[in-house]
DNA sequence: GCGATATCCGTGTATAATGCACATATATCG
DNA sequence: CGATATATGTGCATTATACACGGATATCGC
């Protein structure tokens, strides 16, 4: 029943959306920081140089918003702004040292917290669902970006 | 890698988070209700009567913002509060008719889409990922919950 | 090379969402 | 009955978010 990978997933979505994770792993790391600029700081740490308006797309917000977020991160000396190498439109947004410290820690913290809630897992169990996840993932979101080609002027859906 | 897993995570809540899915669902099913009373109203469509508090924990939300919004609900006619069975305390919020056509509808149309995106997905797959994914939601809930005991009443286990 | 168009970014502005503190009503326990 | 805990709702301030606009740069067609 498909109806159940949806309760599923719900599920999971709610439980991860909730504060308490983010905010488990920001004491266990021993580091503080506004629970909106977390998934922003672990993003550009993972995946390396990025503009304002990937990384907007990757978290699903408005670039605007995401802009503000960043100057805050840059604020803070987590990440650093510099003209990309090959688009001097873009401002890309790299951890400093101290950001990729901090992600690093955020990291084994969370490590840790894999562990405790996989601890009975089967090995194999663990790289099917990976696997399948890592697809699911993909599909989605090549679905959601089919549906959302880039039309200029027209953004969101028309609805009468 | 337990970071491969997170990444596919990530990615998917990610993809999951996005606006485009909820308002493609609801241009789908033809009816308009604001992004954030979207969830609340098919979480009391699915789990029958539940009261702010309740709600408010499966929506990771405080139980004021929950109690606000699904005032907005009661309004627009698509849930109705009622004295709770067995504790007054309660206002428990159940589907109006109207209400369940609409989660009804937005239920089919979350059908076609889990279709179209699982399109080329064997029956085995799916059945893996929807089971492997109950388990590691049920896992991540029941960690999350130990975390967070409520500190009078001890409910939950202690979690350091 | 040059203009037209598109993209990236940041800011001004308004709105919505959210959380905290507090108040009220009910339940539960001794 | 009194004391404590829980469910709900509201006043209030803060924050997040989106939309609209303008400036800067890139790219394409000629």
């Amino acid at each position: 029943m498909r109806n159940e990978l949806h309760e599923a997933l719900m599920d999971l979505v709610g439980v991860v959306n909730r504060p308490q994770p983010d905010q488990y792993l920001l004491n266990l790391a021993g580091v503080s920081l506004d629970r909106a600029l977390f998934p922003l700081l672990v993003r550009i740490g993972l995946r390396g140089p990025l503009g304002v308006v990937d990384l907007a797309e990757l978290a699903g917000r408005d670039h605007s918003t995401v802009s503000r977020q960043v100057a805050k991160l840059e604020s803070l000396g987590l990440v650093e702004r510099r003209a990309g190498a090959t688009d001097a439109r873009v401002r890309e947004a790299v951890v400093t040292p101290a950001g990729q410290a901090m992600v690093d820690t955020i990291g084994q913290a969370r490590s840790r917290m894999y562990a405790a809630v996989l601890a009975d897992w089967t090995e194999e169990d663990k790289a099917t669902l990976t696997r399948l996840l890592r697809r699911l993932a993909d599909r989605a979101k090549e679905w959601v970006d089919a549906g959302d080609p880039h039309p200029p002027g027209n953004k969101g859906a028309d609805k009468p």
